[in-house]
DNA sequence: ATAGCGCCCTGGTGGC
DNA sequence: TGCCACCAGGGCGCTA
């Protein structure tokens, strides 16, 4: 599943590939994917020079301007542009946008997006994942109840977001308002991490904890991208390969196996609705 | 304000 | 061997 570090990968190589680059023609093989309509994101990307590629947390946005490469000089000089328009993606689940002259689209191959000299194609397994015309690139109302990207969040105002919530740490962790970025597969890593357990209520935590937290989750997340991101069940890079992140993986997707730090078999339960890993012995269960 | 749940969707798995 | 119920899971909308 695509995180924080699978869409940074995906987002460094969109913008290496593609920027400055015209948007020819979107081939809609099913247009569920689309939001609010295939025609709205035809209006907004076709024709149109891909300028900037932004993250936050999970979420992609293309940034498009009208015409020909020779006008995104005064585009950048300008800041934003008066005409320009925005793609915000998410991936969810099983989305894969990628860039193989190899591939050939299966049945969940949903588009394929003709660039001058790169054709791009993206394929969803369980069409969960969504290409949305969004009315600005930084603070889209769409995104208004994301919080700050876990890279970018100081650990001071991440603290305050934190410290108040009584749910279960690993159900702060997932919740995008509080700071977007982190899903199943990096809580647990993070968690481990910190040796924290996940169901310890977040305003139960000192100061020292909520610190191991904080550190963890971003050490977690830039080694992840260092490394191209985890492949499970099928995330592949935009280049249509793994990633080998998942080698580094300390408790997700282990239950039964020893912990890395004292042998103890790794636990699987469900806390906050989401199949959870963790070490019993390196994360002792909160007093209740 | 906050938490919990069902929904979307499909492939993989395990039971019979 | 074949069939099928069930599960995973991010985000969103709804309910309590």
């Amino acid at each position: 599943m695509p995180e924080l570090p699978e869409v940074e990968c995906v987002a460094r190589a969109l913008r290496q590939a593609l920027i400055g680059r015209r948007l020819d023609r979107l081939d809609v093989r099913f247009a569920g994917v689309l939001r609010p309509s295939a025609a709205a994101v035809r209006a907004a990307a076709v024709g149109r020079t891909l300028v900037a590629v932004h993250r936050r947390g999970k979420y992609l946005i293309l940034t498009f301007a009208a015409g020909a490469r020779r006008q995104m000089a005064s585009v950048a000089r300008e800041g934003a542009g008066r005409d320009e328009t925005h793609v915000m993606v998410h991936l969810r689940m099983t989305g894969q946008l990628f860039c193989d002259p190899q591939f050939r689209p299966d049945a969940h191959t949903h588009l394929a997006l003709d660039f001058e000299g790169a054709r791009v194609w993206y394929r969803d397994i369980r069409k969960f994942g969504r290409f949305t015309v969004v009315e600005d690139a930084r603070t889209p109302r769409a995104l208004a109840h994301v919080g700050q990207d876990m890279l970018e969040i100081g650990f001071a105002a991440w603290r305050e977001r934190v410290a108040s919530r009584r749910a279960p740490i690993k159900a702060v962790l997932l919740d995008q308002g509080v700071a977007a970025g982190i899903g199943n597969i990096y809580a647990d890593e993070t968690l481990f991490g910190a040796r924290v357990h996940p169901l310890t209520p977040a305003a139960a935590l000192d100061g020292a904890a909520l610190r191991r937290i904080y550190g963890q989750a971003r050490a977690v997340l830039r080694l992840a991208i260092r490394h191209g991101g985890t492949t499970y069940l099928n995330f592949l890079d935009f280049r249509g390969r793994p990633g080998n992140f998942r080698r580094k993986l300390r408790v997700y997707q282990r239950e039964g196996e020893p912990c890395p730090r004292c042998a103890t078999p790794i636990e699987r339960r469900v806390v906050a609705g989401r199949s959870t890993r963790l070490c019993p012995r390196c994360q002792p269960q909160p007093p209740a």
